[in-house]
DNA sequence: TGTACATCAGTGAACGCGCGTTCACTGATGTAC
DNA sequence: TGTACATCAGTGAACGCGCGTTCACTGATGTAC
């Protein structure tokens, strides 16, 4: 690659991390501006076309990053999961660690998944979708394994989703103690889930 | 109260009223400019400030009406529980139904809940964790009646309200038809708690 | 009941501000021969 | 390798816009006597 396009690929980085470093628990993405951006950046405000034809683009590039993540974070998972077998314990700490070291990109995804932009909420509403598939298969297969049947894992899976997603946007800007005790509920409540949907298969079996 | 304190009053409710009126799923409290809600309301842009310090004030006179719906809605799910026993399926059919009848209150409420400004959030908070304890005190008592005792009433009681409010917030802007499903699977999934704390205390008596 | 004064919701002009976007440009990098 | 030209990321001036807020005001309503 040329070292023109080199630089012209650092320049676009230094938007999108402008961009992140705004973001905070008082500031959403659509507080920020381009102006604001740029300068944050170091470059003229005019620049930024040369990358992006409106800031929402830059976003929409941002909640890639966050699929890449959510991606990453399910690989994770399952390796740990393999290796120590706690399921639930082992989905959470992971799920809390990768929030962690991707504060501001989870904090885009958390927030404008019910934001103000259609387009924000239809491309986050399609990783998490494929996050709950995800882990509706896991949950099936490992069901399989120990031989403890669920019933509807789909609607289990996107429950539990939307337990982790809230609690983790809670997280994001709680003490550590606080941490602890989010995490330690989020288990109880995605056992009680698991365990409820593991009963009503035993119940009513199909 | 005289005709001059009356009149004030209605000026007030029409700011109001022009604010909720200008939310849509597009467009969130914080994209409302000061000058367009009393556009709205037909009164000059300075007249504002015999009403509201600020915006923010007049969002958050909005919350506690939100706040005051909440307690109907619960107030009518109980006596309706009361009538026909079916406490999940009666409760998410009122909890809808308040949806539908006051859709921009609730849509303030489910955005702001994890929104930009902390006033907000607080305020929001304050009102959903006065819901999870008069919830929390409802699980318990059915429980009691029923002799199904629960593992920690208070942990599904939050995770049945974060079910309903994430249902509720995507119920908004669904079709009929869109609505009818999330309502079932709203239903499944907080069976799926309710069983699960069930079975949980079963296991761990205490 | 009538009169004189006080209150105060609503007004219109004016301000400075940061915004998104356009435009013609510069000059370093890349390419063709 | 050297030369002439093309590309294009980054620039700075300029624009019009809607915003929040201030200010001194108006005139209908309320109150005291």
């Amino acid at each position: 690659m040329s070292s023109r396009a080199e630089q012209k690929l650092r320049t676009r980085r230094a938007l999108m991390d402008a961009a992140l470093a705004q973001l905070s628990a008082d500031r959403g993405f659509g507080s920020l501006s381009l102006r604001e951006v740029a300068r944050e950046a170091g470059i003229a405000p005019t620049s930024f076309y040369r990358h992006f034809t409106e800031l929402d683009e830059l976003g929409l590039a941002l909640v890639d990053e966050g699929g890449v993540a959510l991606r990453q974070l399910m690989r994770q998972a399952r390796k740990r999961i393999a290796r120590n077998g706690s399921v639930i314990s082992t989905s959470v700490d992971t799920f809390m660690e990768y929030l962690g070291n991707n504060a501001n990109l989870f904090r885009l995804m958390l927030r404008e998944r019910t934001g103000v932009s259609k387009p924000f909420r239809t491309a986050i509403k399609a990783e998490i979708d494929h996050f709950v598939t995800e882990l509706t298969v896991d949950l099936t297969r490992v069901a399989d394994e120990r031989n403890r049947p669920l019933s509807d894992a789909r609607a289990a899976a996107e429950a539990m989703v939307t337990l982790v997603f809230n609690q983790g946007a809670e997280a994001l800007d709680a003490t550590a103690k606080e941490k602890e005790e989010l995490k330690e509920k989020l288990k109880i409540e995605l056992r009680m889930i698991l365990t409820g949907a593991q009963t009503l298969a035993q119940k009513k079996p199909n």
